[in-house]
RNA sequence: GGAGAGGUGGCCGAGUUGGCUUAAGGCAGCUGCCUGCUAAGCAGUUGUCCCGUUAAAUCGGGACCCCGGGUUCGAAUCCCGGCCUCUCCGCCA
């Protein structure tokens, strides 16, 4: 969320925020709360130091072995109007909470102003797309072939929307899984984490997903607990609530986990095989950083999952998202998207985002710049590192070969136990 | 799941007959002084948030002893609910 004081004194900027976002959140009612918030606080205040200090008189009376009866009959009057008056506050409060958590982040001006995806801009390409003298078959062909993805028995286990590798196909996510991690730990210098991957209302509020996403969301009910979208809810909540000493950022972090989203919205398109499932594996990175070097480190972030893809011989774009198409809690985002030969489109595998401080407010992160100084929020950064079904998808198309097996990338072959070709079973 | 103990400041740790206790004491940190030696001693200082004030440093006030309610003129201290931690037992991977 942003500061409160921040939209007060630049209401201009955060209404054009708001517009170029497409958002809705109604400031001017924010404005009145925070009036009548203010008004309210400054006459409770007022009474509780008058209580204050009473009561250290009543003390003092009763020490003295005085009659302090007229002094308490008085207060009584006072503590009961306080009451009164915090209970409005904590109401107020309470709307003013709910308005500015329907703030969206303020763009950054890098950022190419537009309604939706169409607006998105390119910004590099890298590898060649693959020449195949030959009609390529899409993964699920290939996938059901080998016997490498089992989709049927998934949708069985779980119902329309679950996927499930097997066998060589397992083998080929694990090695997947395992190489990137080994890059982003023993290169990029992340450290691994291994999170729970049901996560609690407040984190998934710090970073962003409650209220705005909630439907998206699976929730165990019994216990209030959601299972996580992405191993960003769990990473960025690391350090909730602490201050953190300014020599020990940027802290880098990286997890495995699986990921849970219903994806209500989507029908139909681009649902086949493996391209928008329920539950799906990510590799995922998260910076906290100083504020000054934020988008620096973004640029940092978004090299390091393209390397994946570049080791992996993935030809991909980067594209960097418009306002309209930029989450509520963005500042920048970055998309990654690899080719994948089979379908014939560009799948996104990655999204890599600056949200500057705010997240790090809603979840109370900060830093102290100077040992003695205010601590102020750090910025805090995301992004997938990569996603593995598109990824696999691509790996499954673009290797593929008329005989219909699938040339195993080199970098992956040590993983596998050396195997070089996915082929009929035998 | 059953029984018991407990959750206090950066850390350790007092405070449980309610009232100068934001909070003793210790450690750590910072600032002076002293000391010539990988160290010690002496003195001072040290949290966070909010409202208001100041050009600013500042100053005034309020809140915070796990969280939320309650009792009371007044609660870290009493009562109720929740969360979490530890010990023992049971159950299970």
């Amino acid at each position: 969320m942003l500061d409160l004081k921040f939209i007060r004194e630049n209401s201009e900027i955060v209404k054009e925020a708001i517009q170029n976002k497409g958002e809705d959140a109604d400031l001017d009612l924010l404005f009145k709360r925070d009036e009548v918030r203010r008004q309210l606080l400054k006459e409770v205040e007022n009474l509780k130091r008058v209580r204050n200090q009473t009561s250290e008189q009543i003390a003092q009376l009763k020490k003295d072995k005085k009659d302090a009866s007229k002094l308490m009959a008085e207060m009584k009057e006072v503590s009961h109007r306080i009451s009164e008056l915090d209970s409005e506050l904590r109401e107020v409060e309470a709307e003013l909470e709910k308005i500015l958590l329907t703030v969206p982040n303020i763009p950054h001006p890098s950022v190419p102003i537009g309604a939706g995806e169409e607006d998105n801009v390119v910004i590099r390409e890298w590898g060649e797309l693959p020449h195949l003298d030959f009609t390529p078959r899409p993964h699920w062909e290939l996938g059901e072939m080998l016997n490498i993805l089992d989709l049927a028995r998934a949708v069985k286990l779980a119902g329309s929307g679950f996927v499930m590798t097997i066998g060589r196909g397992a083998l080929l996510e694990r090695a997947l899984i395992n190489f990137m991690l080994d890059i982003h730990t023993r290169k990029h210098g992340y450290c691994e984490v291994l999170p729970p991957i049901l996560s609690g209302r407040a984190s998934m509020v710090s970073t962003g997903q409650l209220p705005k996403l909630e439907y998206d969301m699976y929730v165990v009910e019994k216990d209030d607990l959601f299972l996580i979208p992405t191993a960003e809810v769990p990473l960025t909540n690391l350090h909730r609530d602490e201050i953190l000493k300014a020599e020990e950022l940027p802290l880098y972090y990286t997890a495995f986990t699986p990921c849970f989203r219903r994806e209500s919205g989507s029908y139909g398109k681009d649902t086949r095989g493996l391209m928008r499932v329920h539950e799906f594996n990510k590799v995922e990175l998260v910076k906290f950083v100083k504020p000054q070097s934020s988008h620096q480190e973004l640029e940092s972030l978004v090299k390091d999952a393209e390397e994946i893809l570049q080791l992996l011989g993935l030809p991909y774009r980067v594209r960097v998202l418009c306002t309209g198409d930029l989450s509520f809690a963005a500042s920048k985002c970055y998309d990654l998207e690899v080719y994948a030969a089979g379908v014939d489109k560009y799948l996104e595998v990655s999204s890599c985002s600056n949200y500057e401080d705010f997240q790090a407010r809603r979840a109370n992160i900060r830093c102290r710049p100077l040992p003695k100084a205010k601590p102020e929020f750090v910025h805090t950064l995301n992004g997938s590192g990569v996603a593995l079904p598109r990824t696999l998808i691509a790996i499954i198309e673009n290797f593929q070969t008329e005989r219909g097996t699938i040339i195993v990338p080199e970098v992956l072959r040590p993983y596998m136990g050396n195997l070089d070709e996915i082929g009929p079973e035998g």
